[in-house]
DNA sequence: TCGCTCATGTAATGGGTTACATGATTCA
DNA sequence: TGAATCATGTAACCCATTACATGAGCGA
């Protein structure tokens, strides 16, 4: 749920629907992330439920800003979403699987192209998330020297995302010599 | 996109809504699911387009079964897209990595608590995944016997499936030892 | 001059869940 | 007697993407 993502990005600190879309694409962007256009949408709902406020800050040679602030309401929403345990697995899809579960009328060549082309993929992701570490949450800690707190969890998220990869990858090179060995 | 998923177990042997739903459940259960709701409007919206037919199957005792039958123009739209590379990485969304995240006010014990249901949840998945094998995929192939080419892909899917929860509970125990060893 | 970044928003559409409605059979 | 399985469907709602609309400043 969107709204629980935007409400933990404005407990570190006001910002703007943009600032969110900016923030979630270099630390969440790994395992949440949404549109502009539907972070706009959620902001303006959660302000209706009184989750957040806004204010515009006018901005000189650029459009202005709509500066968004939690409540307390927020707050305590957000903390009791946090302490709720998830208590279902959740299933993950993947649209690769599935033509591969289906892929056999395509023929071997057309399943290890798909295969490689995944490989090339999966291992520029993988990079992505290794490289992540110093540039971007260093980018962040001076920004906000009070998050540093967080950074260890953070890092955690960033650990997931890099072994995620990994076992990715691992997969697609199975997969990829067994259909190679096929008649 | 389920409609590719419902043409792909219609171009084995043509079956009802809930048929596809059982057979969902028990081989790409791991990787794409729907609700039976979602399967019966969508193949509704499928037979106006022409992808597929149907017939009623009167039964005695039980509900009568809509049976459908895959079309031409429905095997066409099922091999373009298996035959369609995908270009782009998909971002699989994970609620739990969003409360760790932005974890850090719940304290210490709320975030163990979490993550060691967690990792209950994970292992018992693997379980399944690892013993879904002989029982589910025989008993699919004792129906269609055809279809035993398609097995090797099937438990490619499968593998995937095992490696992913692996990976999950292996993480999982790293950031549990991670925060354990915190203040 | 072309494309990128900054910046906000609405409308239309698609994908998916939850709730509602019905009803016989089978097994514990 | 109560729950599970079989079997189909609709309606309301939520979540998410794509397309549309606007427009200044900046760097290659």
């Amino acid at each position: 749920m969107l709204k629980y993502a935007v409400l933990g990005f404005l407990s570190y600190h006001p910002m703007s629907g943009y600032d969110i879309e900016s923030w979630m694409q270099a630390s969440t962007g790994n395992f949440w992330h949404a549109k502009l256009s539907q972070i706009y949408t959620t902001l303006k709902s959660m302000e209706a439920e009184g989750l957040v406020t806004s204010q515009i800050a006018p901005q000189e040679g650029r459009p202005d800003r709509r500066v968004y602030t939690i409540t307390e309401a927020g707050r305590a929403d957000l903390q009791m979403w946090i302490s709720t345990p998830l208590v279902e697995h959740e299933v993950k899809k993947d649209s690769l699987l599935l033509k591969l579960f289906f892929g056999l009328p395509a023929g071997k060549n057309a399943l290890l192209t798909q295969l490689r082309l995944q490989l090339d993929l999966h291992r520029q992701k993988k990079l992505e998330y290794e490289q992540n570490t110093p540039q971007e949450m260093v980018r962040f800690l001076s920004d906000q020297p009070e998050l540093v707190n967080h950074a260890q969890l953070w890092e955690l998220t960033r650990q997931f995302g890099v072994m995620y990869e990994a076992m990715y990858l691992q997969w697609l090179e199975e997969a990829i010599r067994f259909i190679e060995q096929q008649n």
